[in-house]
RNA sequence: CGGGGCUUGGCGCAGUCUGGUAGCGCAUCUGCUUUGGGAGCAGAGGGUCGAAGGUUCAAAUCCUUCAGCCCCGACCA
């Protein structure tokens, strides 16, 4: 218990002010804002954590400050951890910086530039490698003071094109990004590795549903990459995610289909021209031959790099994976669809009736579809398709190969487990850059022999406006948000009823409020002079995790009403026990 | 950048087609009553109808131009 002694002025001044409810002059709204589409958006709106200020750029109000800070806490907390060392670097960049590295003609209008009195070039960094790089070449110089981590939580800003879902992909945005330097690839994997270990750390921690995923490193380069994903139905990204021990998770796009373990079965029936006028797609065909789209072919064609066209073949109810597709000899890159034309150029039929009989294109099968036994494919002639096609039978065996989109069941690549299609935010990536940088920026340090060398370089990014967003996304119901524990404003809400009549609600309020602070819960105390309705309302609105009311009822009988946020029902609390009760809960689940 | 939609008090909307000088709900303020799930009654304040120009006796309403915002797509990864 805090007495007069042993509080010092700032104590006096928190209690008296800073987290009751009546201080915050902050509204919660009943409807939802028009300009919402995602849920988090709405509910950070409609409890009153952020406030639109231009497209994409938001205020953060002291709600939504409090929870923000909580995920930036555990960030920093856990790259102290690793040993990085943090760093604040400026928002505001000389184009000459850009200009080294070759991004101010590369990046296009995404980077906001500006100019200063001087009419001198400047940018709003939208990322930090060329400042960190530059900072690095300046002060490492020998291979001794290698590996280190530079790490800063700073605001970036991105012009992007379309701005939407609230802070989820916001233009000003607040990220942290860690740089480290290595004076080998053998040190940058191991640097690699413990920020692996600090993200799922963090993640776990925040008490968040995430997988992390195998991602492309596209133009940026490098040897390793993964992207680490909340999963949300509301998310961006599609992901393949295996239930298995195995962990297994990658973007849809980049998830490796096995071919099918089990051998094909033997032709079972007999190969026959059916005429199906007006059936072109295989849904029409499959319901017009009372099959399935499993049990059919089908067909598209693409212009080859010099010309002609390449056939691929896929099972009817597959999805053609461009990314796939495009790594086939010969094919046209970026993938072209051949049009009507091309196609009747080289088959003498249109789209619609293609099948793999009688091509003289090249053709590709996808492993699933060369599996197929007895199935319905196109017979290169208008209003005809066969039934009862076999390969090797029917046709010569042709090239396999990996062409789809994998599917929900489908094997994990992953050894163990089988895949489910989920939707993920992106909210952390890591990457091993190589030299990009170092190279470009000239950062090097002397090795043992005196000789200089280009540094090699990792970078790790979090997301920590978007993690916000995020976790809504994963923790709501209809009434609001349902903070995890490690993120949430505050950790207890004592709801006092008609505190501004009983004098005894009033005094046990401001007790068990005093108490809650000096454990150090964080408490918000609601002593508006408001009905309860509205108290009950906001409080699970804003999703506080535990809910104390404090009312002349509960005083007479000696037990308080206590409620989990998730909880459908009250507990009895005995008020005596109401603190140590609280500090277990809460102990438990940071 | 292409397509669609929107812009009226702090928020959500009606009014626009058919021109006549702006209204509803929520929120805010005052008083009284009420006090365990977004109260009732009475009263009050608050809007140059996104901007500019035009047509007209008269424009939120019709015409032109511009701006901002939202959605879909493309782009980016």
């Amino acid at each position: 218990m805090p007495t007069p002694d042993n509080m010092c002025a700032s104590d006096t001044l928190e209690s008296q002010y800073a987290m009751r409810w009546s201080r915050y002059p902050i509204n919660t709204v009943k409807e939802n804002p028009s300009e919402a589409e995602v849920i988090s958006h709405q509910l950070m709106l409609r409890a009153g954590l952020i406030r639109r200020l231009a497209a994409g750029i938001y205020s953060w109000t002291p709600f939504g400050l409090r929870s923000l800070r909580k995920v930036e806490a555990i960030i920093r907390e856990e790259m102290d951890r690793t040993g990085a060392l943090e760093v604040l670097l400026p928002a505001v960049q000389p184009a000459e910086l850009w200009q080294e590295s070759g991004r101010w003609e590369q990046y296009g209008p995404e980077l906001l530039r500006l100019k200063d009195r001087h009419q001198r070039d400047f940018v709003i960094g939208p990322t930090h490698e060329e400042v960190i790089t530059d900072l690095a070449r300046r002060e490492l110089k020998s291979y001794r003071q290698l590996p280190v981590n530079f790490y800063q939580i700073q605001v970036k800003f991105r012009d992007e094109i379309r701005p939407r879902f609230g802070v989820m992909r916001g233009r000003e945005f607040i990220m942290k990004d860690a740089y480290s330097f290595h004076a080998n690839q053998e040190s940058l994997q191991e640097g690699y590795n413990a920020m692996r270990t600090a993200y799922i750390r963090m993640f776990t921690r925040m008490g968040l549903e995430f997988r992390a995923v195998k991602a492309d490193t596209g133009s940026i380069g490098g040897t390793a990459s993964e992207e680490f994903q909340v999963l949300a139905d509301s998310g961006e990204d599609t992901i393949a995610v295996s239930d298995g021990k195995d962990l297994y998770a990658a973007n849809l796009e980049h998830a490796p289909a096995l071919p099918p373990k089990n051998l094909r079965s033997l032709p079972s029936t007999k190969l026959t021209k059916v005429h199906t006028p007006g059936k072109k797609s295989i849904v029409e065909v499959a319901e017009f031959l009372d099959t399935t789209a499993e049990h059919t072919l089908k067909l598209l064609m693409f212009t080859g790099a010099k010309g002609g066209v390449i056939a691929i073949a896929l099972r009817g109810d597959h999805e053609l994976n461009a990314i796939k597709a495009q790594k086939l000899p010969g094919i046209a890159v970026p993938l072209n669809l051949a049009t009507k034309e091309v196609v009747f150029a080289a088959t003498g039929c249109e789209p619609g009736y293609l099948g793999p009989r009688g091509l003289s294109c090249p053709l590709f099968v996808d492993h699933a579809a060369l599996n197929l036994t007895d199935f319905v494919c196109g017979a290169n002639e208008k209003d005809q398709h066969y039934t009862g096609m076999n390969w090797g039978r029917d046709l010569p065996e042709p090239q396999a190969a990996d062409l789809r989109n994998v599917v929900a069941g489908d094997s994990s690549p992953g050894g163990d487990g089988t895949l489910s299609i989920r939707r993920g935010i992106e909210v952390g990536h890591i990457f091993q850059l190589g030299k990009k940088y170092s190279e470009a920026l000239n950062a090097k340090v002397l090795d043992e022999s005196g000789k200089p060398v280009t540094m090699y370089m990792g970078c790790y990014g979090i997301g920590a406006t978007r993690i916000v967003a995020a976790a809504i996304e994963q923790n709501h119901d209809a009434a609001g948000i349902i903070w995890p524990e490690p993120l949430a404003p505050f950790s207890v809400v004592l709801v006092a009823l008609n505190a501004s009549k009983s004098p005894r609600v009033l005094a046990l309020s401001e007790q068990l409020y005093t108490e809650l602070q000096a454990v150090n819960i964080d408490v918000l105390l609601d002593d508006r002079d408001a009905r309860p309705g509205i108290k009950f309302a906001d409080a699970e609105l804003l999703g506080i995790p535990h809910r104390l009311v404090i009312s002349d009822r509960g005083i007479e009988s000696g037990e308080l009403e206590y409620r989990q946020r998730r909880a459908k029902e009250n507990e009895a609390w005995p008020t005596t026990e109401v603190i140590t009760r609280l500090q277990f809960l809460i102990k438990s689940k940071k």
